[in-house]
DNA sequence: TTGTAGGCGTTATCAG
DNA sequence: CTGATAACGCCTACAA
């Protein structure tokens, strides 16, 4: 028999280790699972019998009587670069890290043409125990497909219209007050927004958010639309010096727009902060590698994915678990590009602000 | 019954939709699964009796019969931060892709404590049918252990040590040429590297390749050990500027290793081509939003992430397939870091060098 | 072309 | 505490 035709490892079932033991199926089941109620000469016995024969029990079949797939989808958007933002790193480590405790895999999805009902078939056809919406573009029927069926669902941020389901998000308003009160503390007047995608919730937020924070210290605010990329935000600041040529200060509703957004305020002979204070939101690793590095609005992403896995992990475990939400207190983080006095020219990196404590769960 | 406790969907099977039909289970599965010798009225009664039952197959049960999981694991070191590496957000691209055409689920998986285990484990139980290897630590065990027992398994890049793995890999040699070429005819003599993990293949390969390639050029080299990460190309710049200050020419064997040391050559007071002409490898997103952009030995990455995918999707649907190797030749990316005439400042983005065609599969 | 019947490997119920 | 025995839902010879 050649060595390529021979399959990995031979085949060994229950059936086998209980003949091996002397015992039934079904003790040989229970000694594998733990279950407190054997013997334990017994269950030495199992135990030898399952090392000497190499026992590896078949989940499909543990599957299809227990009726878990033991799998979760992380869902995300169909974008061809969705990946490349370093936002979605920080979300796969956080589920990733929720989910190491458990043997419970992370299937990656992104929703293409006939994605929506891979999903739901997948999800009825006990494949999948549940699912992670991360960014599904807005107003997708996904959400709300999927809690009307009742399968086990959480979602990345506020649903773009009320609706009950279980999901996390940073306090926009708390976040927006530290930046408008930071840039109105350095004694910055003529303050302005890079806005993301306002057909977002986080996007429509952060603009609501930080204009009514401003206008409570007496500000008014110019903005512009940008749409969470690099490059739109590169083209907003466009737009803004163009309209706008005297602001002193910038909010710019994501680090990634921040990251293509400075070069321009270069390049038009802005010096940052000196001109042109920026501060951003996230804390991604954009932030600490723009030039100058980036003043932001730090969400605990890792932490927030996490917590929003153990939510969906308590959906699947208990099908009547009532509906939750989460919301995670962002903090600020100083860098050079807004630092803390106008003169400042530290490189120190505050790596957090402690202004807020997190707090969830 | 309240709303809350109702489960998601009644559950159909095979039988039902056999009873409302009127035929029998084994016809309904032919049609299910798309068998020709179906009779036309029959094949259409079943198609009814699906749609108003609203039958769904359950996959655990199919893939007990099976002996197919329809799912694969995409198998990534353990370090904190490689999510955010954007060279994986393009392989992940290229793996999604090549499975779109199919129902196979990605299985995400960072190799953490017992992760070995685990991945053999899931294997071995049927909940996986094979495993894509990247960047899985040198000298890991796994791609061995893995290839010994027979799984279906693809390695991104060459095996450490000679074996007989499926893989596929950049000619690296190429495109250490590509580079050393392009910086000699810019009239570059005094060239160093930054390079990657020496105890990497892709770090042990781009030195070799790149020392050679000048050597047959009648240049010598001089080197400084990076680690592929963005910190690791600051460190090793500052090094390398200490004991060479004369260079005017540096092949940095990674973009984000790059993207780390351009500014510490800007802070050196290096002008960037002027005084030290700087060429990367990948051609990652960092490589365009460097300062000034960079020139680079472009990896397809994603093509060669769906050629590895393709190639594991094979060895499952023929476990005596033989081993394969898959090489792919890179292109000279020229942008400003390194432009092609000494004095020039275009701005233009050459996408792709042209010089040589990428081949594969 | 269709139906019958057996089996895939577990878990779970219920006697003993 | 242990052992039969019956599902779980599907595929697939084999027979009709």
């Amino acid at each position: 028999m050649p060595d390529a035709a021979r399959p990995p490892t031979r085949r060994v079932t229950l059936e086998e280790v209980a003949r091996v033991a002397g015992v039934s199926r079904a003790t040989v089941s229970r000694v594998v699972n733990g279950v407190a109620s054997v013997d334990q000469n017994i269950r030495q016995a199992v135990e030898r019998a399952i090392t000497t024969t190499g026992y590896q029990p078949n989940l499909a079949a543990r599957s299809l009587v227990t009726r878990r797939a033991n799998a979760v989808a992380l869902v995300l958007p169909d974008g061809d670069d969705v990946l490349g933002d370093p936002f979605f790193g920080r979300v796969l480590t956080g589920v990733l890290g929720a989910l190491s405790a458990t043997s419970t895999h992370l299937v990656l999805v992104k929703i293409g043409p006939g994605g929506r009902e891979r999903i739901v078939a997948d999800l009825r056809g006990g494949r999948l125990d549940g699912a992670i919406l991360v960014h599904t573009n807005h107003n997708d029927p996904l959400a709300r497909q999927l809690t009307a069926a009742r399968f086990p669902v959480v979602l990345w941020g506020r649903p773009p219209r009320p609706m009950p389901i279980t999901h996390v998000d940073v306090n926009q308003a708390t976040g927006c007050a530290l930046a408008a009160g930071h840039l109105v503390a350095l004694g910055r007047n003529r303050i302005a927004t890079i806005t993301g995608r306002l057909d977002t919730p986080a996007g429509e937020d952060r603009l609501t958010g930080f204009r009514s924070a401003l206008a409570s210290l007496g500000r008014e605010l110019v903005s512009v639309e940008g749409a969470f990329t690099r490059e739109s935000g590169r083209s907003a600041m466009h737009r803004l010096l163009a309209e706008h040529p005297d602001i002193d200060a910038v909010f710019i509703a994501s680090d990634l727009m921040a990251h293509g957004a400075l070069p321009v305020l270069r390049r038009h002979g802005r010096a940052v902060p000196a001109d042109v204070a920026v501060v951003g939101f996230d804390d991604s690793s954009a932030a600490v590698h723009c030039d100058p590095p980036l003043t932001t609005v730090r969400q605990p992403v890792e932490d927030m994915a996490a917590e929003l896995t153990r939510q969906l992990l308590r959906h699947i475990n208990d099908p009547a678990a009532p509906r939750n939400t989460v919301i995670f207190e962002p903090t600020l983080v100083v860098r050079q590009s807004a630092p803390h006095g106008e003169t400042s020219t530290s490189s120190v990196d505050v790596a957090n602000g402690g202004l807020l404590d997190q707090s969830g769960g």
